[in-house]
DNA sequence: AGATTGAGCTCGCCA
DNA sequence: TGGCGAGGTCAATCT
């Protein structure tokens, strides 16, 4: 059986249940289409009558009942949630998902199953992560427009007082610029760091430029705040110039 | 071309496109997997490199491109945004979302797309009610049960300062009990209203509960902030029992 | 229409 | 692990 192609018309709810279940357990997404009745209980309350709707089951047990136009759900549950899947008397589906503390429950019986999707997502945590820091270093060296047209690289490694600056270089208008490079997601570290180089060198009213494939929200905002600048380079972009 | 299939693996992207434009414009809930890159700008910015994703398209116009763990997606945009989608040069699917005070827009690029599935919901709102409250009324009168056990009514549209209380009567503990009647969803109103009547008839320290086939979340938080009780109750239950 | 406020907030960060 | 505060908050209700 092949739970990958997912949920059609002509399986009864026992394949229907089976598919989903392996697909689940097997860690992918699961989408549902069909008609169902919701039922949430627990801090608060919120009961759907019969309809069509698509429902998805991630992973983490999250589950997400769509509502039709807002993009908020009409009901879900969080992903610290213990999701099951079981087939009520051969002709209704059961999702009943529940959490303690809070404790929340909540029960999707399908009576109709349109269809149903499985896919395994792109996990954008585990990115990894081949070669070190000091390769987009040279590669920014050796590609200074890749910061930005007319960027002059003066320095590698630039002492302070506060540790080294990884590029420290100029712009088109002469205004001194601190390059801070990190190879894989910046953390509120990374920009606490290129703050303290800020710090150190304020005499010249640098610019600050973060460079990572990617950053962490807080770190997002406290760059935000600082007005210092991020640009968006993935190791795999070095590697690939080599 | 039936569109409410959805679109397969083997269709290529200029029909993919047209199925779900046409199912976009008819009103349908678009649902698509497959390979994307995401790209936010406006009030903040959020880039998502190529990847497995699951993004709902809904009448609306609002956008959800889900997160793989998490209930809440990765990148979105609210109901109030204009989506278009569109093919670009042949091999890529453009999902394009904007809108404006705030400016925000969303950019889905689809690489690949592995399946898409089209569904009209069911419409919540608009629930075509047959018959009158006060059938409703009699129905409660005929079956004092369906309240609670030993419900006793006393008075059909007893008259107070405030109005006519539509049904009232008393408990299993002899205490008096206002129940007031919607048979379309119940919104602040009517829980405004019910607060009145118990308001009028203060000093019986009566309990309140509200009987409708469903509520708002304001209309809910006030009940609960009130300690009145709700009782589900659909039309239809009243024309079966007929 | 803009401002305000609550949410089953959720979620990430910090102690 | 519990709390604390922010969010592209969103969405509903007010002024």
């Amino acid at each position: 059986m092949d739970y990958k192609k997912g949920v059609n018309e002509e399986d009864n709810m026992v394949e229907a249940s089976n598919k989903i279940l392996n697909a689940h357990l097997s860690g992918d997404v699961v989408i549902i289409v069909g008609d169902c009745t919701v039922s949430y209980e627990g801090r608060g309350w919120k009961y759907l009558d019969e309809g069509k709707r698509s429902t998805i089951i991630k992973p983490s047990g999250a589950v997400v009942v769509n509502s039709p136009n807002s993009v908020q759900p009409e009901n879900w549950q969080p992903g610290d949630a213990e999701t099951k899947v079981e087939v009520d008397g051969e002709d209704e589906l059961l999702i009943s998902s529940e959490r303690q503390n809070p404790y929340d429950s909540l029960l999707i019986r399908f009576t109709n199953i349109n269809k149903s999707l499985h896919y395994t997502p792109s996990n954008d945590e585990e990115e990894s992560v081949e070669g070190d820091e000091n390769e987009m270093h040279e590669y920014i060296i050796d590609n200074p427009e890749r910061i930005e047209d007319d960027f002059t690289v003066l320095e590698h490694e630039k002492e302070t007082k506060f540790g080294d600056i990884d590029i420290f270089g100029r712009d088109t208008n002469n205004k001194s610029v601190i390059v801070e490079v990190k190879r894989r997601k910046a953390s509120l570290d990374a920009v606490s760091q290129l703050d303290r180089y800020m710090e150190a060198l304020e005499d010249l009213k640098p610019r600050g430029i973060l460079v990572a494939p990617s950053i962490t929200e807080s770190g997002k905002k406290l760059l935000s705040n600082k007005n210092y600048e991020f640009i968006r380079m993935k190791p795999t972009e070095v590697m690939e110039k080599d």
